[in-house]
DNA sequence: ATGCATGAGGA
DNA sequence: CCTCATGCATA
């Protein structure tokens, strides 16, 4: 039981709410505004005056599959799946708190000091080869994503591309990327003459350019550790401009007409994106920092939009038991066929619907990046001959 | 921070 | 149906 929504979506077709926050002129540092979700959000970490200890080595999985596609492979940059501004055309539902809604938004002051530039997670493996010098300029390449895709049709989001900076913002033009050097620096350095042996990456299926230029480090595809590092860098970034996750994902949709949402910013911060999806944001989340760090007192328009109105499905809550039972099979068979699932389902009492999802996002999370608690848990491709992958579980990593 | 969900695109 | 990128809704 406890399965609450069967299958029909709830209508709610109720106040169209616009709720269209003014921000005003507060959206400097001091983040402007703050939906209820943001404020559970992680901010309010780092203590004030004293440094975080994370320091987790991430090490992604080498999801090799039979058949699929490869992992983090080949070309990462060239995907243009592009973005679109989903412009669904039931707008309903959907309260954002924000704005004028109940008003349970509030600013609140962070303080203007804490953090300082510090930890770098150990870097054992990889040695100088990859990270490549501190460069890891990431901004080399990449981009051709931008697709402006703006078009939308009844009134989603009224970005307009209106920087008061450098406006180098090839909104319409061209992305040209340019790095300043910011990166973070490099860790690691060796004796001119005592060569140490150290443990390389004990693999890493990305960065094997299948095509020609033998030595680049910092350009175009970024490599795990240059992506680990950014996204630190990122996250501490953010934090210390006083920008929050969703902050972000805005910006970005204003910036480019890409919003983002908190999750996914999220996500990239804790590298929780495949690596292609990471090389896709890193760009956009650098040209960010830039902007953000350049005009931090400046005006950034900051706009909202209603989300869009798509009634989704209520979210199925499994029980324990049954995820426990879930994982089983999937440890099993991560790939179930339509009438396994159909059977497992109807034994779970679930519906087909959600323990087919349920067997994707699996997948899915298995992709991902973001070790599973060891850095090497020994290469274990997922689906392919390891049925028995060893029982590593959410161990997320202590940040934050 | 994450779990379940939606959808586009690709066999 | 699957993979992949994303995000609403939640815990």
């Amino acid at each position: 039981m406890a399965t609450t929504a069967p299958s029909h979506y709830s209508l709610l077709t109720s106040s169209a709410s616009i709720v269209h926050s003014e921000p005003g002129g507060m959206q400097q540092a001091a983040g402007g505004y703050r939906d209820a979700q943001t404020l559970v959000q992680g901010d309010y970490s780092l203590p004030p005056g004293n440094g975080h200890p994370l320091s987790h080595a991430h090490q992604w999985i080498s999801a090799l599959s039979h058949g699929d596609a490869g992992p983090w492979a080949a070309s990462p940059l060239s995907q243009q799946q592009d973005i679109k501004p989903s412009v669904q055309p039931g707008r309903d539902e959907q309260l954002h708190g924000a704005g004028g809604g109940g008003g349970l938004q509030q600013h609140q002051p962070r303080a203007p000091h804490l953090l300082h530039p510090n930890h770098h997670s150990a870097g054992a493996w990889r040695s100088g080869g990859g990270g490549g010098g501190g460069g890891g300029g990431g901004g080399g390449g990449s981009a051709h994503l931008s697709g402006m895709a703006t078009s939308n049709g009844p009134g989603l989001l009224y970005s307009q591309p209106a920087f008061t900076v450098n406006g180098m913002i090839g909104a319409g033009g061209g992305q040209s990327m340019h790095h300043h050097g910011l990166q973070q620096q490099q860790q690691q350095q060796r004796e001119p003459l005592d060569e140490q042996p150290p443990p390389p990456p004990p693999m890493h299926p990305q960065q094997q350019h299948p095509q020609h230029h033998p030595e680049h480090s910092d350009e175009d595809t970024p490599t795990s550790d240059d992506l680990e590092q950014f996204a630190k860098q990122f996250k501490q970034r953010r934090i210390k401009l006083g920008f929050t996750q969703a902050d972000v994902g805005l910006a970005l949709g204003t910036l480019y007409g890409n919003v983002f949402s908190q999750t996914t910013i999220c996500r990239f911060e804790a590298l929780q994106l495949s690596f292609k999806n990471m090389c896709k944001l890193k760009p956009l989340l650098n040209k960010w920092l830039e902007e953000a760090d350049s005009s931090s007192g400046s005006p950034t328009s900051i706009d909202k939009i209603a989300a869009q109105g798509r009634k989704r499905k209520k979210r199925t809550s499994i029980e324990v038991s049954v995820k426990g039972a879930l994982e089983s099979h999937f440890l099993k068979c991560p790939k179930p066929a339509a009438q396994e699932i159909s059977s497992l389902a109807d034994g779970l009492q679930l519906e087909k619907e959600v323990v087919r999802v349920w067997f994707c996002n699996r997948r899915q999370k298995e992709k991902r990046m973001t070790p599973p608690g060891g850095p090497l848990p020994g290469a274990e491709d997922v689906y392919g001959a390891g049925r028995d992958t060893p029982p590593h579980h959410a161990v997320q990593t202590p940040v934050q």
